[in-house]
DNA sequence: AAATATTGGCGAACGAATTCGCTATTTCAG
DNA sequence: CTGAAATAGCGAATTCGTTCGCCAATATTT
């Protein structure tokens, strides 16, 4: 009768991620006031949100400071790279192909994007043969 | 304390929306059957599961024949563009053409599909004018 | 050093997602 | 028509994600 263990970062630990990923390493008190600026959140809540990613490994601890500093233990892009092929496996049947086309289509993109895509696409094709 | 309704389909209701649109209109039975070649469930669990999205809309029933059929109540588009936008949102600050750029880089897609992806790149500069 | 404030940690509580047992209803074979 | 089989529905149970209250430990102020 259970749910199985998400194994990607949930809405929260993500929001967590990201103030790290942008601010560099960091105390508990000032994640949770980078937190605050979006969401009504209790520090506790950080603190405890802090612990359940260091249990899983989401973020490392130097526990030798005071306050304690936290780091991410996980990269970026890694992260986004993971994020992006479960949903091409959940949702697009597996086929990153499809998804970039509908992105495409679906969302204006900024020219100077277009540019950029254009440019790693001949990078791509070139680079097959 | 509680947590925020997903307002994407989960999970499970993921798998059957995509029996649904593969296999087009069916009963719960027939459901249940798709499922369970590929995970261990129950018939009563399928049943309770079409009875939730029922309730959320993400399919209907003709209840007039028997047994009772199920359709979708959303388009695979749709689903797919609100999901993607949601990752874009939740894991590349909004900017979907990152997230294209990685998905590009980091998957080789095949060249079928790249040429696929350039003739709409063409398409939409060519109409961006 | 005592009082006060900040930091860290634990366990309880709640909703959401998923599961299934059990009962009721409907269908169908004989 | 009667019983067996399939279908439909409900409520309870379980896990995960998230929240916070409350207490302990540590640092700061007076």
């Amino acid at each position: 009768m259970p749910r199985l263990p998400s194994s990607q970062p949930t809405e929260v630990e993500l929001l967590i991620l990201r103030i790290l990923w942008e601010h560099g390493s960091s105390t508990a008190r000032a994640i949770h006031n980078h937190l605050a600026e979006t969401r009504e959140t209790n520090y506790s809540t950080t603190v405890k949100m802090l612990s359940v990613m260091l249990e899983k490994k989401l973020v490392k601890r130097d526990e030798t400071v005071r306050p304690q500093v936290y780091r991410t233990a996980v990269t970026q892009d890694r992260t986004q790279e993971r994020m992006l092929k479960d949903l091409v496996k959940k949702a697009y049947d597996g086929s990153m192909g499809s998804l970039v086309m509908q992105a495409l289509s679906s969302r204006k993109s900024s020219p100077g994007e277009l540019a950029e895509i254009r440019r790693l696409l001949n990078e791509l094709e070139g680079g097959g043969k």
